[in-house]
DNA sequence: GGCAGTCAAGTACGC
DNA sequence: GCGTACTTGACTGCC
């Protein structure tokens, strides 16, 4: 079990997910803002390494506009240095890496542009995780998309689109329940049809399910993981108090994620923290967990 | 320097 | 049918 966040950490004062307008776009802002980025998320591995956080979730914002038709500079090959130092660091430290395409990526959408346009963005994702020469354990988690007003249907057209894409997407693509659509449920059904590994959200699963204890879907969601997929990643979030339903808390509550540790401890995952407050929670939920026997430490990752 | 409006992209839902 | 919420940080223009 590694722990970690994602994308931003607050305490190091740099970003690497600097980005720009898109009416403000030049070859040189881009590769400006790219640089910076890179060498930010290097600062942000090394804290993380200091600190023993080994998992983590790079932001989609690392080369802004990549899937644009705007972006036409090669970024792959200028910054092929960058990434594969970047990588070296990633496998000699035993991190693992997941990436999070936001919610305009679709593949179960209806129309033929937004399904284009998911293709170009999954296309950057991966690139990303290739160009670090990371192998098929880091993941790239989407949700299943939209209901388009029938649900089956939605499923079915998922499971067609899933089949077209390439082999070098769908060896890093992983599905996420979501808190009103889709169900973990309905995203093991979707395995079924289609091969693709289940990664849970504890929170979304609290607030839309079929029923089910979030314990007793552990075993059928490991079993979507094959060995080259690595072990389940988990998203974990507790409601932050006063806010809608769904808002994600601005601190870990420390006894909550405690009780999640004891009830879940047959099982073994790495923990994505989606709380706002980012490392500062990671760190405390590397305290609360540290007699936890699934935990690998620094020690033992380097080792 | 600080503040408020806005940002590539989509869908669901209420009116 | 249309506008807004969703979710989020940070960019950008304006004062």
């Amino acid at each position: 079990m590694r722990i970690g966040y994602p994308c931003i950490n607050r305490s190091i004062g740099c970003t690497a997910s600097g980005t720009f307008r898109l009416a403000s776009y030049t070859e040189e802002r881009l590769k400006e803002t790219v640089k910076r980025n890179l060498s930010c998320l290097e600062k942000i591995l090394q804290y993380n390494c200091e600190h023993a956080m080994l998992f983590f979730r790079i932001t989609s914002d690392l080369v802004p506009f990549a899937s644009h038709p705007i972006c036409t500079f090669p970024w792959q090959i200028h910054f092929a240095k960058e990434f594969r130092t970047l990588g070296e660091y990633i496998r000699q430290h035993g991190f693992r890496i997941s990436m999070h395409p936001d919610q305009f990526v679709l593949l179960n959408a209806p129309d033929e542009g937004v399904f284009h346009r998911s293709i170009a963005d999954l296309v950057y994702q991966v690139k990303v995780l290739d160009l670090m020469g990371l192998d098929t354990t880091a993941k790239v988690q989407i949700h299943v998309g939209g209901l388009y007003g029938d649900k089956p249907l939605s499923m079915d057209r998922f499971s067609e689109k899933y089949a077209l894409l390439d082999p070098v997407i769908k060896n890093r693509l992983v599905i996420e329940n979501d808190e009103r659509l889709y169900t973990i449920e309905d995203c093991l059904a979707l395995h079924e049809r289609t091969g693709i590994p289940v990664i849970a959200d504890s929170f979304h699963h609290a607030l839309h399910n079929n029923g089910e204890r979030f314990v007793d879907l552990l075993e059928p969601i490991r079993a979507t993981w094959k060995t080259h997929d690595g072990i389940p990643m988990v998203d974990y979030s507790s409601q932050e108090p006063g806010k809608r339903v769904g808002a994600h808390a601005e601190h870990i509550v420390p006894e909550e994620f405690r009780q999640f540790l004891l009830e879940t401890r047959q099982a073994d995952f790495d923990i994505m923290l989606e709380i706002k407050d980012k490392e500062k929670s990671a760190l405390a939920a590397l305290g609360i967990a540290h007699d936890d026997s699934r935990l690998i430490t620094r020690k033992n990752a380097d080792a």
